[in-house]
RNA sequence: GGCUAGGUAGCUCAGUUGGUUAGAGCACACGACUCAUAAUCGUGGGGUCGGGGGUUCAAGUCCCCCCCUCGCCA
């Protein structure tokens, strides 16, 4: 039995996820790790919410809690979100826990005592009113070139000219408004990515399965200019893993804590932590290659704009530690969704988030058009009229119609039972092998994560069912040879089954309950496809089940096409 | 401006190391069927593979130039 580590890219704390965001990570993950399980593998599913940081500390300010509340209370709401979507963690974890502040203080003091840390005193804006540094987007003032009035301290909006808080006319503090800002000196600690650059490149070279958008990503920031740089990895906050903990390797770094990209991977591991806590498993055989995690696989699943972190940082970390920790050992990436000709915009509001998609439709139906259409060639675009037109054909046509007219064709011919007598015959074998052939595709495109490819090849599969039953037409058989009809229908309602076990990685909730109408609970792989469809016995009885997936209608498109425009109320 | 990835039928996309008349799904047209969620199944029309030049017996697939989209970076 193979064992497959999981992770998806945490989301931050702050906020709502869209459906570009779950499309990147979470669900084509959930994907694998259901279709791992249903394969009889062990798995291990982790995923976290990542909860550290200046957009943390303002979004609780905003919100008049202390950012504590404010992050247990939206990690609440995210999870309670991915059980809607039935994202199937072993564990949702949050990067505040206890676990991963003490891995974090373990890795960076690993990594000092391996001279993988230096120290750099630097001057940054510091604002006296708010008693804190400010990151140069949280300083504003008038841009010195174009004379915009809200230019930020990274870059002007307007002109996009790059900028240094200290070029600013006026500038003034974001948090408070305050004018009272000043330059100061200040300390922190930089990973030495640099010394690990041959490191991290031979590894990357050596992974040519990779998707190119991992592997073209991570080689940009190794070789791009002046190659890869070092990083800082901490930051003057007060919301973080603290910086300065007893037996830290350095001195004077009081009131500063781990920038959230350093502890956010490692969270993975932390998470692990918090799930053998919690439920008396044990963590190490999934992430110490000394105690047991030499056989896992594992798999990551991120956005494109998360692969630096995980090709270069978080394996500086890992590798830089000499420690014998898990590394990677593939990175699924993905690029971005679209919103109908535009970007999903979190701050104005424009495309779906997850809790409202939830609140439309059943978890099935965006799983459904989300995976099958996964971002993973190019940048993708969902449009209303793709996603009326995919779901109404794939899931209701296709699939759902399929389990319909079987299950009331068998009851109004022969009750609802799976009807005995007659045999199979050329049809049927021909079907079997058409089946085994597709089966074996789609469970390769799975292995390889190949998402969209995988959709497509199970659609094919649900389309075969209808492709027999109009070739065998029983309705036509039965009215000379009942017997024979009645082979056809034990054939067809097997299939019921059958989909059921193969659609649920992507449709978990309809593959439930098409096998609860199938009054069955045999979930198991289908390696011998003709046995798989031997599974209901002549006699075992069903209920017909409700309608599958009810159609979305052009009113409901045309009035959600309105609603998610923009400005989310 | 530099770099990445793209630009293939009306739409969404496949196209292996260059090799027979460029494929799929949807949409459209016609036909079949009537068990079924006006569903299903079959057949068909439709593309100068962004533009131009080059290499080759042969290029969507390699090389050069240009145009456009998206993203990242300075």
């Amino acid at each position: 039995m193979a064992r497959h580590l999981i992770t998806s890219a945490i989301p931050y704390i702050n906020g709502i996820k869209h459906l570009g965001n779950l499309v990147g990570s979470q669900l084509p993950a959930d994907l694998f790790a259901r279709y791992q399980r249903a394969r009889g593998n062990e798995v291990m599913f982790i995923c976290a919410t990542d909860e550290h940081g200046t957009p943390a500390e303002l979004a609780a300010a905003k919100a008049g809690k202390p950012v504590a509340d404010y992050c247990a209370e939206m990690h609440d709401v995210q999870a309670e979100i991915a059980r809607g979507f039935r994202l199937s963690f072993d564990h949702f974890g949050r990067s505040s826990s206890a676990q991963n502040r003490a891995l974090t203080q373990h890795f960076a003091k690993q990594l000092a005592e391996n001279g993988l840390i230096r120290e750099v005193t630097e001057q940054q804006m510091y604002s006296v009113a708010d008693g804190r540094f400010l990151p140069d987007r949280y300083i504003e003032g008038t841009c010195p070139n174009c004379g915009y009035d809200s230019a930020r301290g990274d870059q002007c909006d307007n002109c996009t000219k790059q900028l240094d808080p200290v070029d600013l006319i006026n500038p003034h503090s974001v948090i408070s408004g305050s004018t009272d800002l000043e330059m100061r000196e200040t300390k922190h600690l930089f990973l030495r990515q640099s010394a690990m650059k041959d490191k991290l490149a031979e590894w990357i070279d050596s992974k040519a399965d990779w998707p190119v958008l991992t592997t073209s990503i991570a080689k940009k920031w190794l070789f791009d200019g002046e190659g890869l740089q070092d990083r800082g990895i901490t930051r003057d906050l007060s919301w973080g893993v603290p910086a300065q903990f007893e037996g830290a390797p350095w001195a004077g770094m009081e009131g500063k804590v781990f920038y959230v990209w350093f502890d956010a991977p490692i969270e993975y591991i932390a998470a692990t932590q918090e799930w053998a806590d919690k439920t008396g498993g044990d963590w190490a055989r999934w992430w110490r290659t000394d105690k047991g995690a030499d056989d896992v696989t594992y798999t990551q699943f991120m956005g494109k704009d998360n692969v630096p972190f995980h090709t270069l940082s978080f394996p500086s970390t890992i590798l830089g530690s000499d420690e014998p920790w898990k590394l990677v050992d593939y990175i699924k990436s993905f690029n971005y969704l679209n919103y109908d000709g535009g970007q999903f915009s979190t701050s104005r509001g424009r495309g779906v988030f997850m809790d409202q998609a939830l609140e439309i439709l059943p978890a099935d139906y965006w799983r459904w058009w989300l995976l099958s259409h996964a971002p993973e060639s190019s940048d993708a675009e969902f449009t209303w009229d793709n996603f009326q037109g995919s779901v109404n054909k794939d899931l209701a046509d296709v699939l759902g119609n399929f389990v319909s007219r079987i299950t009331k064709f068998t009851r109004s011919k022969f009750g609802e039972a799976v009807p005995e007598g007659g045999s199979w015959g050329e049809q049927e074998a021909a079907l079997i092998e058409e089946l085994t052939t597709r089966i074996r595709a789609y469970e390769q495109f799975m292995e390889e994560k190949e998402v969209r490819k995988a959709a497509s090849e199970l659609r094919a599969i649900w389309v075969a069912g209808n492709e027999y039953l109009q070739a065998s037409a029983p309705w036509s058989v039965f009215k000379t040879d009942p017997a024979q009809a009645a082979a056809i229908a034990r054939l067809a309602l097997n299939l019921v089954r059958l989909y059921a076990v193969l659609s649920a990685p992507f449709i978990p909730d309809a593959a439930e309950g098409t096998m609860g109408a199938m009054h069955c609970d045999d979930w198991s792989w289908p390696g011998d496809v003709k046995a798989a469809l031997e599974t209901l016995p002549a006699g075992h009885a069903f209920t017909t089940p409700e309608v599958l997936f009810r159609k979305i209608a052009d009113e409901e498109r045309e009035d959600w096409q309105q609603r998610f425009a923009g400005i989310r109320s």
